[in-house]
DNA sequence: TCCTGAATGTAGCAGACGCTACATCGTTGT
DNA sequence: ACAACGATGTAGCGTCTGCTACATTCAGGA
């Protein structure tokens, strides 16, 4: 037999992987329950309530994502930001992460509203993905390290918006842009 | 007395007011109906379904949002991308923009989900956005005038996303290694 | 052996959702 | 005068929402 610990555990795990396919907004008690093979009866012994749920489950993603982009570009030499743009550009648009996305935007707009742990946790995400860049990316010498993070994260954001809309060509456009600037000025 | 087409406007225009400042997610017909100072009976009976309700009423606001900025930074001279970042920048961090920048997250979030409308409405306003920054934008000889919009609709689009979630830090100074990259190289 | 307390099932609450059937107005054309 | 028709109110449908009250089962300690 398992312990309560263990059974919590178990559910959150299928909870992450309701939630990332089926979104933000479809995660309700019910299908959440069924998901995790248990009832919404159970749920709400396990976790105080709703928000707890979420909460749980949306920092266990973001873990997952984090593994995954490791796994896929390992912290080691640091790239050129042309570089590096390119290898998390592949990552990003591959099948295995597009769910995590979706989320992210869902995550976003309700931050967007004020929800308090949308916010929360859409913060510490951006803060943790803003350091898996800065180790990972090599600048010039007279660059901040810092301010290019910034800017390859940000860059990124807006890339995956315009996709995420259906404009993958604005975005497209846009990186070459940024990179003919890049080989320019760096 | 009003025409039918008059009262199924003034009724755009009021839920155009309520989804600025609700949300998404809160238009619901009833309260939608609400706003509009009529009931969920008429609404139907004025529109087809709420698909269409929604879909009339974004068009209404981007409409809006175009000549609102229309108005703030009015075409004319084209002006080098650092001015117009930091024009834009201002307006878009306005109090009267803001609603309309959450809706564009929402719209996002849906579009990224597959749903068509969101997804149509969605591209026809990145698209006029587009148009827009093209038109006010300078660029050196031996530049790409298409490809520097799209650059600075990306950019823009990421700093607004890392706003909402909190984290206008990150935005800032991505901003500023942007423009000490365009100082340098254009 | 009995008792206690944790674990879990069953049922239901009150409210919201999109949408519709039906009845009733008031106007207009004949 | 009367019929026809558009406009609108009332009421409700079936389903879903987060959450809870209550009852039962089951294991371990006294």
């Amino acid at each position: 037999m398992k312990t309560r610990e263990e059974r919590r555990d178990a559910a959150v795990e299928l909870m992450a992987d309701h939630l990332l396919s089926e979104g933000l907004s479809a995660a309700t008690l019910r299908p959440l329950a069924a998901a995790a093979g248990t009832s919404d009866r159970m749920l709400l012994y396990y976790f105080a309530d709703k928000d707890e749920i979420l909460s749980v489950t949306l920092h266990r993603l973001a873990e997952r994502m984090l593994a995954q982009l490791d796994e896929a570009v390992p912290v080691g030499k640091p790239r050129p930001f042309r570089i590096l743009l390119e290898e998390v550009g592949v990552v990003v648009a591959s099948d295995s992460i597009k769910p995590f996305m979706h989320l992210w935007l869902d995550l976003a707009s309700g931050a967007s509203r004020g929800l308090q742990p949308h916010l929360d946790i859409a913060g510490q995400i951006a803060d943790k993905f803003l350091a898996w860049v800065t180790s990972r990316l090599k600048v010039k010498a007279h660059e901040n390290l810092a301010a290019s993070a910034a800017l390859f994260l940000t860059f990124l954001e807006g890339m995956h918006l315009l996709d995420a809309i259906g404009r993958p060509s604005i975005a497209g456009s846009a990186a070459t842009a940024l990179t003919a600037n890049s080989r320019r000025a760096i």
